[in-house]
DNA sequence: TCACTCCTTACGAACGTTCGTAAGTCTATA
DNA sequence: TATAGACTTACGAACGTTCGTAAGGAGTGA
């Protein structure tokens, strides 16, 4: 169906370049048809902007709740110490990650109120997500850490993580990584 | 100077609308003169941009430096935290961070190399910064703590409540801020 | 089987608008 | 009197969008 290359080709581009930025016939042209043509399956470039934003927002939480499903049975440790390289490694997979970030960090102004509401509901489903897997596994945390502190205080570093992968220098995000991770651990376990 | 008020309200335009969806005719209107006076001072939207890059960049910097000097006497728990609270405080004061990140996260391609080179840099610095930090006042924290590691860990958290601070739910800003604090000074210190 | 209608997908041509940019002119200040 | 800065006028290019049209497939009734 070109309605899911449509929606794929600028996911790409919209990624790379921004709402405003991405125009219709680059995106045709990768296609492979006019631009006049995406009218037949999208009614306006705003359409095609939140339809392929919705498809990525199902796209990311699917991949993370598919991973929570897949490895539900490991320790608290590994679960989350595998889920930070495997979702990071994920950026450099798909443009889907970048283009939600994009949209959700910097949406553009006419869909503001659109994508915050996206973007609310995405992670308070991440942190709730979260917080079963701390207080399912709290016996692997230190007595008196709060796992809903355990698990916010998560996400706090993933996201910060996100940024650097964002500003693009590997060695660096290694690094990050490293520490933020030991610290981490040794702050929820004695 | 005509200079400084086109930059800064090019600052807030391209805040706002990124680099393309900001037009040179709404900044020179909202200066008060003609798109086309604008090529008195800068010789294309180019020129513009990353003038006005630059300049948010030394900003940002400038901040950070000043904030480091001032504090310097405190205790290392007292500097962090409150540099937490005043840095993300700075956010609703001026469009700066915000224009600083969208483009250090997503730099115009045309401008690439350019912005990840000042990326770089701005990193770079910071990091020596609180390497320094971190060095002088490692006795606050628990032995065996790697001072580098607790920097660069603090750094992370940092960065992740800069997330937080775009996706704009100020309670749940809130409560990551807290977690995050807790669970950090609680792993670099007994 | 044939003809008819409907729907989908694609196209060329053109629309009005906005973009960044250029050249030349006027005017105030120093 | 020289210069900086703002103005007017104008430009080509690109943008998103609309229109009329045509090819092809699916379903229907004769």
């Amino acid at each position: 169906m070109k309605s899911n290359d449509l929606k794929e080709v600028a996911l790409n581009q919209f990624a790379l370049h921004g709402y405003q930025g991405a125009s219709l016939s680059s995106i045709a042209n990768e296609v492979g048809i006019k631009k006049q043509s995406i009218y037949a399956h999208f009614k306006s470039k705003e359409d095609l902007f939140i339809s392929t934003y919705n498809d990525s927002l199902v796209n990311e939480l699917y991949f993370i709740k598919q991973y929570m499903l897949e490895n539900s049975s490991s320790s608290l440790k590994e679960v989350l110490y595998t889920f930070l390289n495997e979702y990071l490694g994920r950026y450099e997979k798909s443009h889907n990650m970048n283009f939600f970030m994009r949209t959700s960090f910097f949406p553009p102004v006419q869909f503001e109120q659109q994508i915050k509401k996206g973007t609310n509901e995405f992670v308070d489903e991440l942190e709730s997500l979260y917080f079963s897997l701390f207080e399912d596994k709290k016996d692997d945390l230190k007595p008196g850490i709060n796992p809903e502190f355990a698990a916010l205080s998560f996400l706090t570093i993933l996201d910060g993580l996100l940024v650097e992968l964002l500003y693009g220098f590997p060695e660096r995000l290694q690094k990050r990584l490293t520490s933020s991770w030991e610290v981490y651990w040794q702050g929820v376990t004695k």
